[in-house]
DNA sequence: CATGAATGAGCGTTCATTCAT
DNA sequence: GATGAATGAACGCTCATTCAT
């Protein structure tokens, strides 16, 4: 049955053009990310079909990565402000602590080559944080302001934050505080 | 140190590469610019030494036609919240009704080649907008906070607010507004 | 010295490569052959060392098919100019009802990788239909003109009238006839 | 005005792709044909939109250049026959002394990336041969044949006639008259 | 023996920048 | 100064062939 696909050379190369694309940015050369990843420049192109194919995996992975490690461990019955506050922290570690995957997605969440259809997907991915964010507006101010303003808002805030634990490590976890208070009062919860 | 702005020419090319860039992303050809520029590709680079080069000028020049948008007509005698709130306004009509600038600048942000340097002037640009800032969180919970964390996250409220009004133009006063609610929220002013 | 025709996959290799050269021209990719002979890629090299000898191969087997299709039937009996006329619908008959292999055929008649080697070796095939045109000529004007001459000649209408054939089936028949009776001329029989 | 486009380095061009493709096929890369020019691999595309589009020019450019010669110093006032064989010697004499010429038209004319509007244009320059074949033709028994027919007919035993001359130089006028005198017998004239 | 993943040279084309006119 | 042709490195992708399974 030949050599089977490669689980591991598919990861490598995923985990490659995350380190390639946060340092070179989107137009990095496949051949590049096939190196880093210990693989022929030929094969890039078993495992995926296109640059923009490789892309659109990548983002995926990348968002629900960064989605399951938000909801890791949340307090279940614990009052809603509460779980909400350490799926804001889990979000913020996972990024501080994979500046690469973090700056990846971004260059990636701007590029004109991922399709539509492929950021309704990591919309799923992202489909529980959603809902505690729908709960945690639900009585206050923004109670009436579309779903999706009130995310982009909390994306907002959350990159903002992310920066600034970046830049100031030391102070990393007022930081997050900071953000998040700054969240709370934001949607009044 | 910046060359002379030597009229015309400059300032065709300029606004030649806000609109590819806002169309067809950074990796826009400079021959494109110039011809949309009614310019032959050589001469852009009697203007702007590198592609490089004309993208920071750009940059710097985006932003302060930003500030300046966002300044103008401010009610010095009215209180500041109100001036502040005029202020909010300005900025998210700019945006909305140059979307190519907002793209463009947006893009070239982001861009790995705008120098740290370029960003710094940028931020002079800022300046007075920011003042504004600095009094209205002076009393409010993020008095504390870092100033370029506060300024980080009014950024990142801006976009959002952008987005919607741009995608939601009915109702493009209504989401003025609720920005800016979000952010006096978030300052306590 | 051929490798032995070891059956099936070889054959369904030798009329995919037909189908797929024909339809794409030389170039094509011997992974498509091989897809279409329902076979592996790596396979089809167990039964043809490299493309070229696939090519050789199928080169040989379409001048010996067509050869073969020539002389079915021929009335062994008749006057020699009966014969001729036999051979020659036959032939026509074959090119017009086997498109691809005649597309192919041409295709690899004027290709650089097949051998002067493998070219003579098909003139082997066509020996006994050289045979009879070596008759009639035998006592026509080109009597004194060297053979290879003369089945250059007869190649050159047979191509051109199987042209035609094609290009206006309506009147396959009579263009069958015009292209013997123009060959007739020239050879004076 | 810059430097402007030089005729010289077009008709390099052209020359080196016909050199490259008698002596490499359609397939010699581009690259090739510019260092055989004397150009940079790029230069090639500011001459010639695309491969293909080179490839369609020198097609044309060879046909044109093939009718011309056949066409050189006809003696007008000589009865047809006269005309039409001086055509024809015309047309051996082109053949065997551009060897290149003839291979890469050759090849260029089975070539499928030559558009059919392409071809139809170079029928154009075959015009006036055309014309003479018509008047050749005209009261033989082959009168009644559709034209495009007689023309295939007259190609192809143009093209034996060729390989002839080539391979066996030293009888290349007698084999010349051989084809000729068939020819005739072909049309009846 | 069959399979299909692995390889890497090779291709057509693009583009920032230079420079002859 | 303006023009646009010239340059050549670079890129995404293909494909004949090899070889691990």
């Amino acid at each position: 049955m030949a050599r089977p696909k490669s689980g591991r050379k598919r990861d490598a190369l995923i985990a490659a053009a995350t380190r390639v694309i946060a340092a070179q940015g989107l137009s990095a050369p496949t051949a590049l990310i096939a190196r880093e990843a210990g693989v022929s420049n030929g094969s890039l192109f078993t495992y995926f079909e296109t640059k923009t194919d490789l892309f659109s995996q990548l983002y995926l992975e990348l968002k629900t990565g960064m989605a399951t490690a938000s909801l890791e461990g949340l307090p279940a019955q614990a009052p809603l402000r509460e779980q909400f506050s350490r799926m804001w922290s889990n979000w913020m570690r996972w990024a501080t602590s994979n500046p690469a995957k973090r700056r990846a997605l971004a260059l990636l969440g701007v590029s004109d080559d991922i399709a539509q259809e492929t950021r309704a997907a990591s919309h799923l991915a992202m489909a529980e944080v959603a809902e505690m964010l729908e709960l945690a507006r639900a009585r206050g101010p923004m109670r009436d302001t579309p779903m999706a303003f009130v995310v982009a808002i909390m994306d907002s805030l959350a990159e903002a934050t992310m920066d600034f634990m970046v830049n100031d490590p030391a102070k990393a976890d007022e930081h997050c505080r900071t953000g998040f208070d700054a969240l709370c009062r934001t949607l009044g919860c």
